[in-house]
DNA sequence: CAGGCCTGCCAAAGCGCTTTGACTAGCTAT
DNA sequence: ATAGCTAGTCAAAGCGCTTTGGCAGGCCTG
C-alpha cells in the first residue's frame, strides 16, 4: 500500500493525502478525518526511504561508539542506550549505531553527514582534548556531547554530571572523618570526567591540608581486575591509604575483593567510596547500602541527551547545557580513620 | 557532489557512471578506471537514501532489543554489539537498534518490514515459546536468532552455544568430585538457554544417581544481588549444597560474596562453577583462574550472527545453523566434596 | 458588481539513484 | 553483402514521497 494507491482509493490527489497525514493546514478537517480513517484501515505507512529522499531528513540519530583498546564497549553504554532509546521511540526517531575503533571516528562522522544518514549524533566518551567538537561543528551536524571537553562550555551542547563537585563532596566526607591518605582508582584521565574527578579530590584534600600522593592514584580502564590489582598494591605499601575513591562500581568491586583478601574490613580498616552509575546489572541494594556511593543514573543521562538533541534538531536552537548533580549516599563502606593510622 | 554532477564532469551518462562504480560488466575497463579516479578525487559518495529508494535494499540490519522488567538491557548486549558491529563495518552494513519493552516486539518488526527499513534482523533473547519466529517468517524478513526456541531446529537460522552440553560437562566435573547436592543459580527458564542449562545439569545428576532438588535451584535475573541472596539462602539451609552452578559471572560474583560472608572458602567448603560469557568488563584473570568456568565469547557469537545474516540476505540461502561449544576451564573455585558433607 | 482574498484541492516537478530498453559501431558468420 | 552478435554507451522511466505553483469557487469589501 503506497501513497498512490491510497489516494486513488480515496479519490483524492497524492498531494492532499500527504498533507492530510502530515498535519498541514490546507486540508479541510472533514477530508483529513476521512483520510486518516482509511489510512489506518489500510494499515498505510509511508515508505521512510522515499520520505527521506524527498525531505532530506532522516529521523535518525547516530551513535558513534568508540571501542577501547581492548575491543570493548564501555559497559555503561547499554544503560545509556536504554534511556536514549526510550526517548527515540516516543519521538519517532531511529537509532543508528556505528562501532568504531577509538580515534577513527572522523571518517564515520563525515560519511554519516554526506549520506544524510542521520539528523544528529550523540558524542560518547569525550576527552579533554577532543577534535570531534570542531569536526562536527564544521560538518554542521547537530550533536550533544555526553560529558564535556575543554572547549568553551557554552560553545556546544552537552549533558554532564558535576564530576568535580561529586568527588569533592566524597573526599570531604572522608577528610572530615580524619582520613588524610586517600587513594584514587580512576578512569583514564584523558577522559574529561576522570580528570574532573581527580580535580575535585585534590581540591578537597588541599583544603584540608592533605597532600595528594601520586603513588596511590591510578588512571586506567574501569573494570574489576584493575580495581583489584591497584588496591592490592596500595594495601601492601609501607604507608597504605586509609581510604579509596573508585570511579566506578566495577573497579570498586575489585578493590573490595582486594580489601577482603588482605584481611581488612571495609568501613573499619579501610574506607571506600564508589561512583555509582546505577548500572542496571549491578544494583546497589537495600536500606543501608554496603557501599558509600555517589549516584547518578546513566540511563537518565541518556534520556536527557536524546531529548536535548531532538530539540536542537527540530527547533534549531543554539547550544544548550545540562549539569546534573550526583547524589551522595552514605553506606557501610566508610567510617572514621583507624587510630593506628592517625597516630 | 551527486551523480549528475559527476557524470557531467566526466562527459558520460549517469547510467555508465553508476555501472562503473557498482562493478557492472557492461563498462570498459578503461572507462571504469577513469570514473573511479574522478569519483575518488571528488570525494563522491552516493546518497544512500536515494539508493535505498531505487533498490529497495537498505543495507541495514535491525536489532530489536527487549527491555526486561527492570527497564534494563541485558549487559551481555554491549559485547554482542561490539562483535556484530565489527562485521557490519567490514561488509558495509548499518546497525539499527530499537529498544522495546519485552513482549511488545511485534509492531516494531512489522514497521521495520513495511518501511523497508532493514534487510534483516537479529533476534535477541529467544524464549522457549517464542512467537517471533513465526512472525518473521510470515513477514519474509530474513533473520538469525541468537539462541534457539522450541521450533524445529532446521526451520530457521540460529547461532547458539551448546548450553545443555556445557552444563552437563560442568555438572559431571562436580559429580566426579563426589558432589551430590548441586545448587543452580540460573537465568529465567522461559529463556531457552536457561532451560537447556538446567536440562544439562539434571541429566548429569540423574546419570550419577543424584536427585535435583528444586529448593536449591533458582531461575531469575542474572545480576549480582540475585546471586548473593540466593546463595546466602542456600547456605543457611539445614542441608546446604556443596556446589553451585551459576549461569553468569554476574550472579556468580554475588554467590561468591555470599560464600565469603558465610565464612566458607570457595573450592574447599563450597565449589562454584560459572558460565562466563567473556564479558569485556569482567575479564576472568590469569593462569589459574579464580573461578572454574564454562567459557564462550558472546562477542564472537555476535560476529557469527552478523556474518550468517548477511550471507542469508545476499546469497538468499535457506536456514543455517551454528552450534558452538563452550570451553571448560578448571580454576580455583572447585574441589572435592568436603568430608563432613559426604559422611 | 468588480476586485481581492481565502479555502481546499490538484498536477507536476523534484529528491538522487538504479535499471530497462534501445542504439551504435565494429566484428563474425553465412 | 546481409544478417546476427557483442561491447559499450545512453536516454528515460521508475522508486514513493514532499512541495511548489496553480486554479477553481466561495466569500468579503467598497
Amino acid at each position: 500500500m503506497n501513497l498512490k494507491q491510497l489516494s486513488d482509493k480515496l479519490g483524492l490527489s497524492q498531494t492532499t493525502v500527504s498533507r492530510a497525514l502530515n498535519g498541514y493546514p490546507e486540508v479541510s478537517e472533514e477530508t483529513r478525518k476521512r483520510v486518516e480513517a482509511v489510512a489506518r484501515e489500510m494499515n498505510y505507512q509511508p515508505n521512510s526511504n522515499a520520505r527521506r529522499l524527498a525531505t532530506g531528513k532522516s529521523n535518525t540519530i547516530g551513535h558513534v561508539v568508540p571501542l577501547s583498546h581492548h575491543d570493548m564497549i564501555n559497559p555503561h553504554f547499554s544503560d545509556f542506550i536504554a534511556g536514549a532509546g526510550e526517548i527515540y521511540n516516543r519521538c519517532g526517531y531511529d537509532m543508528l549505531i556505528s562501532v568504531v575503533n577509538a580515534g577513527a571516528e572522523k571518517p564515520v562522522y563525515e560519511a554519516l553527514r554526506r549520506n544524510r544518514r542521520v539528523d544528529g549524533v550523540i558524542v560518547h566518551g569525550p576527552r579533554v582534548e577532543d577534535e570531534r567538537i570542531d569536526l562536527l561543528r564544521k560538518l554542521k551536524l547537530p550533536f550533544v556531547v555526553h560529558g564535556r571537553t575543554n572547549d568553551p562550555e557554552d560553545s556546544y551542547s552537552w549533558v554532564d554530571v558535576n564530576n568535580r563537585r561529586a568527588f569533592h563532596t566524597a573526599a570531604k566526607h572522608l577528610l572530615e572523618a580524619g582520613h588524610r591518605r586517600i587513594a584514587l582508582i580512576n578512569g583514564w584521565e584523558y577522559m574529561t570526567f576522570a580528570a574532573k574527578r581527580r580535580d575535585g579530590l585534590e581540591k578537597a584534600m588541599r583544603e584540608y591540608g592533605a597532600e595528594p600522593d601520586p603513588e596511590i592514584m591510578i588512571s586506567s580502564e574501569m573494570i574489576e581486575p584493575v580495581g583489584h590489582d591497584a588496591m592490592k598494591r596500595f594495601l601492601n605499601l609501607d604507608n597504605p591509604p586509609t581510604a579509596v575513591l573508585c570511579s566506578s562500581v566495577l573497579n570498586a568491586m575489585g578493590a573490595m575483593r582486594a580489601i577482603h583478601e588482605h584481611g581488612s574490613r571495609p568501613g573499619r580498616d579501610v574506607s571506600l567510596i564508589a561512583y555509582d552509575d546505577c548500572l542496571s546489572f549491578l544494583p546497589t541494594t537495600g536500606e543501608r547500602p554496603a557501599i558509600t556511593a555517589l549516584r547518578s543514573s546513566i540511563r537518565l543521562a541518556g534520556m536527557h541527551c536524546a531529548e536535548m538533541l531532538i530539540d536542537l534538531i527540530e527547533k534549531k536552537t543554539g547550544p544548550r547545557n545540562l549539569l546534573l548533580e550526583a547524589e551522595f549516599v552514605v553506606g557501610a563502606s566508610t567510617g572514621p580513620v583507624p587510630q593506628t593510622a592517625t597516630a
